[in-house]
Parts: structure tokens; sequence; C-alpha cells
DNA sequence: GCTTTAAAAAGTAAGTT
DNA sequence: AACTTACTTTGTAAAGC
């Protein structure tokens, strides 16, 4: 029995930082190479590094959200090559700003399939969201840690909305015990 | 003070005109539908508890009276089935659907998941066969449902698969398309709900 | 509420070959 | 019938409508 623990996998982080300086978004467009950049469309700036790969919305106001790294490390990573970017551009950018992970979507592997009917009535009707005609996964939202699982008929899961990486665990644990407790896990 | 109670009759008037217009609708969408009464008084009823819980706030009437036209069709066990719906409202499938699971949560209505079952005597009806290939599909949807095959699929698709399925086994074929079609869904679903089927049964 | 970005899961659909 | 592409769901920040 390989514990579901080992089979996370970290997919996506999101986080937000700012340089603490203001950006005439147009000239830095211009001057981007790759930037996307419609303020009709969206107000902030789509620039993508690839090494790592992510993609930073650059805004206005020198706030910075980084998404699509594959770790924490990785959001570090791209947002140092976005600031030396900037700074390369002759905006001053702070040595070390601050950057606030906001959201870590994680997949998991439970290794064997699920009742998804069974479960929804396990885990109780008021907890949980199951609409098979709309999307396959059983919605299933945790209190501690504060996040929301997806479980699908495979038994593969993905959890979102934590903050650091041990969340991810904690919510799988919950998720075992409570299944197997109800014995929807044999 | 006049000009309050004005005030108060006139939102207690426009209350009044809004819920008549939401009843009227459902009403329209029911015969649409052609599911019974109790149907549509069952959707008035969750519309009236939306009303008092203050739900449709920021929200169509439409779109409220047509979710809970879809949830009250689920809770009197004859579905209709989102795309159904959209088709007799003016509210997208999509707007249709979050509303409903708004209106389930914050209602506490608790739905159990549609049981493809339920789609059965219809789509039989609709394609005039047997008695016999209606049971036979229900046969098949309890036992492969059993061993958890329908866990994240359509109960519309899986319903349709069965039927097939239960055509052909009682010699009374009904084609992929003419299936699809009655149920709303692809012939690409039904294959492949179908061939799970076969195969969990054991029929080769 | 919407707009945009990223990523996974699995089902369904549509278009092309 | 296979392949490809794309949409459904979940979280999250950003600025502006």
């Amino acid at each position: 029995m390989t514990d579901p623990k080992e089979t996370i996998n970290i997919e996506n982080v999101v986080a937000s930082t700012g340089i603490g300086q203001e950006l005439d978004l147009q000239s830095v467009a211009m001057d981007l190479e790759g930037a996307d950049y419609d303020p009709e469309q969206f107000p902030g700036l789509v620039y993508r590094t690839q090494n790592p790969k992510s993609a930073a919305l650059i805004f206005r106001s020198g706030k910075i959200v980084c998404t699509g790294a594959k770790s924490t490390a990785d959001v570090h990573e791209s947002l140092e090559i976005v600031f030396d970017k900037l700074r390369e551009l002759n905006i001053q950018v702070n040595d070390d700003p601050e950057i606030v992970v906001q959201n870590i979507v994680t997949s998991a592997d439970l290794g064997r399939n699920l009742n998804l009917n069974a479960i929804a009535i396990g885990l109780g009707l008021e907890n949980i969201e199951y609409e098979p005609e709309q999307f396959p996964g059983l919605v299933y939202r945790l209190d501690e840690p504060e996040v929301v699982a997806l479980l699908f008929g495979s038994g593969k899961l993905v959890i979102t909305g934590g903050k650091k990486p041990e969340d991810a665990e904690q919510a799988v644990d919950k998720i075992v015990s409570r299944l197997e407790e109800l014995g929807l896990l044999e | 003070r006049l000009r309050k109670w004005q005030e108060r009759i006139r939102t207690k008037d426009a209350g009044e005109r809004n819920l008549q217009f939401a009843l009227s609708e459902i009403d329209r969408m029911a015969s649409a539908l052609g599911v019974p009464r109790s149907v549509r008084e069952v959707a008035s009823v969750i519309y009236r508890r939306a009303l008092a819980e203050d739900l449709i706030r920021g929200r169509s009437i439409e779109g409220v009276a047509t979710s809970t036209l879809y949830a009250a069709c689920r809770q009197e066990g004859i579905p209709r089935s989102l795309e159904e719906v959209a088709e007799v409202s003016r509210v997208d499938q999509k707007e249709i659907g979050r509303t409903y699971r708004y209106i389930s949560q914050e209602l506490g209505l608790e739905m159990k998941p549609v049981d493809p079952k339920q789609y059965v005597p219809r789509f039989c009806s609709d394609l005039g066969v047997s008695e016999e290939v209606q049971s036979k599909a229900n046969e098949i949807i309890d036992t492969t449902a059993e061993q958890g095959l329908l866990s994240g699929k359509s109960p519309t698709g899986y319903a349709a698969a069965a039927i097939y399925a239960a055509s052909l086994l009682c010699n009374e074929k009904k084609t992929q398309r003419e299936v699809a079609d009655v149920a709303q869904v692809t012939e690409v679903t039904i294959r492949n709900r179908y061939q799970e089927q076969i195969e969990a049964l054991g029929i080769h």
C-alpha cells in the first residue's frame, strides 16, 4: 500500500508580490519582448518565463501575480527573472520584495476506484457537491485545512485553495481516514 | 412617513408582480416540458423559499425560476436534463446549472445524484420499445452501477447506453443515433458507456 | 459579477482526417 | 473510428468596469 501522500504533486502555485513602484505598462509592453498587453481586455500585462515556466501578470500599480509555477522555489526563480527584466528597463525594483503564496493546486492518487454516489451519501449531501451532469468530480470542502478537494471515480484527486504544501498533505490524510471509517476505500 | 408608506406599498406591489411573473414562467416552462402539476407546485414552493431566504438578490428571476423547476423535476423523480430545461428557458444552461447549485446549497435541498433509471421510461417511450427492453435497461443500470461504473458519468448518457444495449439483447435493435437523439447525447458517448457496461456484465 | 493567468482531474462534444 | 482541440469544475491575486 503506497501512502497516498507520496503521490502528491504540486501542479500550480499562484503568488503575489509588488515592486513598490508605479509602472507605465504601455512603454513596458513596447520594451519587453514577448509581453502581451491589451488594457481593453484586461488591465494587467502578461509576461511568460520559460525556465521555470510561469506567467506573470504585471499591473500599473507595480503589483505582480505569478501563476503556473510547479513549486514555491520556482515562483521565486520566475519572479527574479521578471524583476531582472524590469531592472534592464531601468525600472527600480526592491532587492527582495515580499512574495506571498495565495494558492497551491495539487493532484494525488488514492490508488483505487471510488464510488462517488456512495461517497456523496456517506460524507453527507449537505457537505458535498456532486453533479455528474455538469462535472465528473465530487466537490468536497474541508474546514481544516481550509481547502477544496475534487474527487474522481478513478481515485485521483485535485486539492486547491491551500497556501502551503502541508495543507494538501493534511487534506489527503483527512480524506483517506474519512473514507476508511466509512468503509468506502476498500 | 407618508413617503415611506408609499414606498413600502410600491415595493410590496413590485414583489408581488415579480412573484407572479416567476410563477407564470414556471408554469409556462413546466407545460413546455410536459411535466405534471405536482412538479410546478414543488417548484413554486422552492421558489418561495428562495425568495424568503433572500437568495434571488443579484440573480435573474428567470434564472431562479428555471433552476427551481429543474430541482423540482429531480425531487419528483422525473428529471429533465439541464439541456432540456434550457431549451424552454430564456436563461442559458451554464447559468441554470450554477444557480441550481447555489439554491440547492443555500436551501439545504440535499439533492441526491440523478439515478439514470429515472430517464428510462421516458426515453423508452420516445423510442417505442417494449416493456422488456425497459426492464432489461434498468437491470443493466443497477448491476453496473453497483460495480461503481456510474461514478462521474452523466445520467442521460448512462441511461442511453443501457437502453441501446438492452435493445440489442432483446432483439429490438435501435441504432445509436436513434437513442442518442432522444437522450440528447452523442453516439460517441453511447459507444463508450455501452462498451464499459457490456464488459462489466461479462457479455462478449 | 466580469475580464486574464496557470494547472490537474475526467466526461462530453465538435471538428478533422 | 481515431485524433485534436476545447469546454465544464475548484482556488487565488491583481485593476477596472
